[in-house]
RNA sequence: GCGCCCGUAGCUCAGUCGGAUAGAGCAUCGGAUUCCUAAUCCGGGGGCCACAGGUUCGAAUCCUGUCGGGCGCACCA
């Protein structure tokens, strides 16, 4: 126990030190101090000790089990053993009080300096208050979205990218360099649908009555623009020529057009990849022949027959064929996969493995954003993840998120969303209807494994009562008000914040759980975490507002008191500063007014 | 049949490494506006945490089983 450790100038001006930890640090020096003066055998397991502030408020500031865990290794009962440390505890002048609480905890209150010098924290770090040194500058790539470019991004995807991309903030925001990556399938059966779509336009573009889009082909209507430029680029060349002839042109040009569409619908989501990787590219490389042989060599890979559908009656056409199967059964799944087609092609788990492979060269830690409707391929590519990293010498932690259907409905009619069928609602429709912002923080109040309907017209008309528009408010609330105080000639300082009272300060104490909140969001890649958060600090703070409606000398503006209105704007300031930062992580704009 | 996800108030959902009397919003009922933004706030009613066992000081949370909903289940992506 270092012997500043009664002060909290102990508690360095970092990114990654919250109040929780320091506490905790305390409470873990007290447990060594009672080992040495042998009321605790030596080596007690402090694993299972927490300390963290209690779900009710009026039990306190801070509370620890470590009474009641430890109380059996010390052969005495959890209120005995929980006496001698509130002896301890009490010797620490940050430390108001510690009581001993139902069946053994111990409840601390803080002093008030604690929180006064949180304020000044927020202040000082700003932009960077709740950022923490927890990810340790490790790589994370974060792959989302990776749509099939073979059209708009539509609804299905939204989530999906939404999730990931805050996912990637938060990541970023608790000390992780992060990767964004979209994985482009640029090399299937259905991009050379898109090109011979692509071409069926194209003619059409060129005068040709096609007629009806026949069975087989994108009818959508999106294509009918790359159809045309094709025409420009191209002329007549390809109008009667084989199909050997221009399909690659076509596939070519049609994805170029797609990505650029895809990347337009997510500028307007508010995100931007740092990497495209192209399996076309990877397959050109010959990754997945490396891959292959790497395999084959661990004994990995082996040829084989797979059995036929269980469950359900097999496919009319089903026959057994031997192919190259990769062993993922020996890694869970339930059974070996096949990497190559009968035609000697890659199918898509044969190219996503050693894609996979490729993005653990240069990140330490890998996660997919995957729809739930991909779920059944979670156990083949983390069996892949485990087999490659493992002959890197090391295993690379993977995670798949799964980000469960959005149902999408409108007046409460379910809207179909097939590429297919060219009937599917776009990003861009959505955007343009509701905003960035009600699309992303919709998305992100709840957890993403859970499903959700989005009543597009519910949405819009209800907007008023989305928690985007409470949490908006109350920093627009905060700007207002110091805007106003700025009229009124009183600037926000920190020269008195010992003027503030009780109220002003438990404010105080809901603002620095945002730090607890971004390590406890990221450890667990929960995002959404935020947006809880914020809706709960915006509650808090729209109270307190309001108590200034029937008490005029809680409110922020004291004309006639311009220390403690200094003050109460400064800490209104920092409150702000919070939403800011949470909203940032979330991609939503903090506005000023509303 | 098998695998994964979900099941918490009338509805939509939170619930931290297992912690104290399970919380919000909507809806409903009753209040607050000569005042810094009422797009806000305060209060009432509303619960077999799907069900049954188990683990332990303590379970909405972990384990097993059952029921209900969703997604997936040969070389598609």
């Amino acid at each position: 126990m270092p012997p500043d450790a009664n002060t909290l100038t102990a508690l360095p001006m970092t990114t990654s030190q919250t109040l929780y930890v320091a506490f905790a640090a305390k409470i873990d020096a007290i447990l060594a101090t009672l080992e040495a003066e042998a009321v605790l055998p030596a080596g007690s397991p402090r694993g299972n000790v927490s300390v963290e502030p209690p779900r009710d408020a009026a039990h306190g500031d801070l509370a620890t089990n470590a009474a009641m865990v430890l109380a059996k290794h010390a052969a005495t009962n959890p209120r005995a053993l929980a006496e001698k440390i509130v002896d301890h505890l009490t010797r620490d002048p940050l430390i108001e009080s510690a009581e001993i609480a139902g069946p053994g905890f111990i409840n601390l209150r803080l002093a008030p300096a604690v929180w006064r010098e949180e304020i000044a924290a927020i202040a000082a770090l700003g932009d960077s208050y709740g950022k923490s040194d927890m990810g340790a500058g490790t790589t994370v790539n974060v792959e989302y979205v990776s749509a099939n470019p073979t059209g708009p991004m539509h609804m299905g995807h939204c989530r999906g990218a939404v999730v990931g991309d805050a996912l990637a903030s938060l990541l970023e925001f608790a000390g992780h360099k992060v990767i964004r990556e979209y994985y482009v399938n640029d090399a299937g059966g259905q991009v050379d649908t898109l090109a011979r779509s692509a071409h069926l336009r194209y003619r059409e573009a060129l005068g040709e009555d096609i007629g009806e889009i026949p069975e087989g082909f994108y009818p959508g209507a999106y294509l009918i623009p790359v159809g045309e430029a094709a025409a420009q680029e191209f002329g007549d060349r390809y109008q009667r020529a084989d199909e050997a002839e221009w399909l690659a042109v076509f596939r070519a040009f049609a994805v170029e057009r797609m990505m650029a569409v895809i990347k337009s619908d997510l500028a307007q989501l508010g995100i931007k990849h740092d990497v495209f990787s192209s399996e076309a590219a990877l397959q050109a490389a010959g990754k997945p022949e490396a891959a292959e042989a790497w395999l084959r060599a661990q004994d990995l890979v082996y040829d084989g027959v797979l059995e036929a559908p269980k469950g359900k009656a097999p496919p009319e056409d089903w026959e057994p064929v031997e192919l190259p199967l990769f062993r993922s059964t020996q890694f869970g799944d339930d059974q070996d996969r096949p990497i190559r087609k009968s035609d000697g092609k890659w199918t898509y788990f044969g190219a996503d493995l050693a894609y996979h492979m490729q993005k653990a060269e240069t990140a330490d830690a890998l996660i997919d954003v995957w729809g739930a409707d991909h779920a059944g391929t979670v156990k083949r590519i983390k069996a892949a993840v485990a087999a490659l990293s493992a002959g890197n010498g090391d295993v690379t932690p993977f995670d798949v998120k799964l980000v469960q259907m959005v149902q999408l409905l409108r007046d409460g009619e379910p809207a179909k969303m097939s590429k297919r069928s060219g009937n599917f609602i776009t990003i861009a429709d959505m955007v343009e209807e509701v905003g960035k912002d009600v699309v992303r923080f919709t998305m992100l109040t709840r957890k993403p494994e859970a499903q959700m309907d989005f009543d597009f017209a519910k949405v819009v008309e209800a907007s008023k009562d989305n928690p985007v528009f409470y949490v908006q408010y109350a920093h627009a609330r905060i700007c207002s008000t110091l805007r106003k105080a700025a009229e009124a000639g009183i600037t926000p300082s920190d020269t008195h914040l010992d003027l503030l009272t009780e109220a002003d300060l438990a404010l105080v104490k809901q603002a620095a759980q945002f730090p607890r909140e971004v390590e406890a969001a990221a450890r667990a890649r929960e995002p959404h975490r935020i947006a809880f958060y914020l809706y709960d600090l915006a509650a808090a703070f729209h109270a307190f507002w309001n108590l200034g409606n029937d008490n005029p000398e809680k409110r922020f503006i004291l004309e006639h008191k311009a220390d403690v209105s200094a003050a109460r704007l400064f800490l209104a300031s920092q409150i702000g500063q919070i939403v800011r930062n949470g909203l940032a992580i979330l991609g939503v704009e903090a506005v000023e007014e509303l």
